[in-house]
DNA sequence: TCCTTGGTGTCAGGTTCCTTACATTGATGA
DNA sequence: TCATCAATGTAAGGAACCTGACACCAAGGA
């Protein structure tokens, strides 16, 4: 397997691409004290407020322990907020703060500029075309 | 930001493919005891022979310590070596067993797998197409 | 009623990545 | 020659992910 072969292979640029979109937001995102996994993490909180913590794993399709260690370091910021009594069943309604949501609002600006960044010089019809193939082998992936 | 507009983010969507196929992928090398990271380094291994452990990790673009983590595995599972004495300055040169390229033709064939269910579906154009769009936005994203 | 099942929270431990920091070594310029 | 300077290796510690395991709770079926 040549490098040029690897090079073509549409997994190693799905790769190659994610972490270079992360390592970009990730630098964006410094000066405002948060990483790209509480960035998840709040945004997915904005749109669904109270959710229970494994309901917020699945969202942002990790698994409930990996949401427990970026959820601790949230509250620890008191950026999101987890009621001391279960709704039910065992589940707690976890809110984001007034900080949470500021913080939010920030960081969205950021990340949308490293996209556009990202984007630069790819037309509206490639966009949604990206979008879609991109849609489609995630969908592909996901069926067992 | 709902959940809708969300998912029409190219970032979100390039984010979401690489995790389903990188969970894909650890599930389907799982049964041969290694990781996508550990495969990552045995590809560019056998591409590049006798590398040195820097230039290593700028090809598969992790820092050296990050892939001084994976390289112990590596060698203590006795998939690499690294020898005694530095080439030239202190890099010393690091190669694939034959233990280390036998595994790695069975993960191959693994990965591909996974990349063919990925791509189920999408003809040559639009996958041709998908690898120039994926590698434009990750050179729009490295330009400093 | 009991108990089985599924969803949830949590603890423990391991892997892979990062940043920060420091020592070593070969090359380069004053 | 000698003083940087860049590249390399290494160590320590933290962040974010995983698997495995266990306890708790609600809802249903035997």
């Amino acid at each position: 397997m040549s490098q040029a072969d690897v090079r073509n292979r549409p997994g190693y640029q799905v790769k190659r691409a994610q972490q270079a979109l992360h390592q970009a937001c990730e630098r964006q995102l410094r000066p405002l004290g948060i990483s790209m996994s509480k960035y998840a993490v709040l945004l997915a909180l904005a749109d669904e407020p109270g959710i229970s913590s494994a309901a917020l794993a699945r969202r942002c399709f990790v698994t409930r322990q990996s949401l427990q260690d970026v959820l601790g370091g949230l509250r620890s910021a008191g950026l999101v907020a987890v009621a001391e009594q279960a709704g039910t069943g065992r589940a707690r309604p976890v809110t984001l703060t007034d900080e949470g949501a500021r913080l939010l609002r920030e960081a969205d600006r950021a990340i949308v500029e490293v996209e556009n960044r990202m984007l630069a010089g790819i037309d509206r019809a490639d966009r949604r075309r990206l979008v879609e193939l991109l849609t489609t082998c995630a969908e592909n992936l996901n069926e067992d």
